[in-house]
DNA sequence: AATTTGCCCAACCGCAGTACG
DNA sequence: TCGTACTGCGGTTGGGCAAAT
């Protein structure tokens, strides 16, 4: 907690009809100790009693959101963890902007802690990936198709033959790595995911059926869900035609949408395979990721916290 | 070094639902 | 049944801090 949230000197007193002084702003650390003890000796509940006979001058309005949200013993501190920022992924895909609700799924964060981490970090990418709308499925396969990739890179990290030790060495969104290189989207067209993958199926599912360790210890998707690619298109309608389409588009980048993630890191001669997924309508080719203005939204991006911690 | 800008988060506000007399 | 108080929820604001200029 930041010790300014404590300075009673920025409180604000409010001087009501009959002179009882009402005092709002940041808590002191005497008020949250009077609020502690209060409720220790009597429990919570009956708010506006427990701020007069506290002797707190608040509302009990405010002492309750006080409790709730930062004395309560059970509130958890710090960052979410990548689980918790997945679940509230999914949970906000079903159930929209209902946070008391999505809160009671994660043990010790209170509904503002995780409001105020959709806002200022989920809404703001969203925006960006003309998310107006996070409640589409989309959003949530984005993610997904994140973990995907994951699984890919790990997937060929642990068979050094199948890529070159280059290959080995691409950046992605995980582990606490920030992307280099997101390229923004078009305006005004379609939501789209593009996840160009750079790598052989059949090594994939060589790979899985000989070591699943690696898999069942990640936290991406499962090693099926990872294997089974271009059945991840039914849910936006595309056939295996279109797929094979597309295999031959190396765009070198994994696209969302306009996201990319620059792979031009990649040996492209020992490519085996490019799996190109779209949802929405299919839109191909996706070229306008280079233009000035994507240029500039990739230094946004690329200053950007979209790391798999977030993710 | 000073100023500006953007991020983050605690706290506030308004509204709706519920309990109770 | 109505009115009032209480409680909970979601949206918004304001200020501290750090990075950028």
């Amino acid at each position: 907690m930041r010790l300014a949230m404590s300075t009673p000197s920025k409180s604000i007193i409010c001087s009501s009809e009959d002179d009882y002084e009402l005092r709002r702003g940041p808590w002191s650390v005497e008020e949250d100790y009077l609020l502690t003890h209060y409720i220790a000796n009597h429990g919570e509940g009956r708010w506006n009693l427990l701020a007069i006979r506290s002797g707190l001058r608040r509302t009990g309005k405010s002492c309750r959101l006080r409790w709730l949200n930062y004395l309560k013993p059970n509130v958890k501190r710090g960052n979410l963890t990548s689980e918790e920022q997945l679940l509230i992924f999914e949970l906000h895909s079903k159930w929209g902007n209902r946070w008391s609700k999505i809160a009671q799924q994660l043990p010790g964060r209170t509904d503002n802690e995780i409001k105020n981490y959709w806002r200022t970090r989920i809404q703001k990418q969203a925006i960006y990936a003309k998310f107006e709308d996070h409640r589409r499925a989309g959003f949530v396969e984005f993610v997904k198709g994140l973990q995907m990739t994951r699984c890919l890179h790990k997937s060929q990290e642990s068979s050094p033959s199948a890529m070159s030790t280059q290959d080995q060495a691409i950046p992605l969104p995980f582990d606490g790595v920030t992307v280099p290189h997101y390229s923004s989207f078009g305006i005004g067209t379609t939501p789209t995911i593009q996840i160009t993958c750079h790598g052989d199926l059949n090594h994939l599912n060589q790979h899985e059926q000989n070591s699943d360790s690696e898999h069942h210890n990640s936290s991406c998707i499962s090693s099926s869900e990872s294997a089974n690619i271009p059945n991840m298109s039914q849910p936006f309608g595309y056939t295996t035609s279109q797929f094979q389409a597309l295999d031959n588009c190396d765009f070198g980048m994994c696209l969302y949408d306009g996201y990319s993630i620059d792979n031009n890191s990649y040996d492209r001669d020992a490519l085996n395979l490019t799996t190109t997924m779209v949802a929405g309508n299919l839109e191909l080719p996706v070229f306008d990721c280079q233009t000035l203005e994507t240029n500039r939204l990739n230094k946004e991006f690329a200053s950007s916290t979209w790391s798999m911690d977030e993710l």
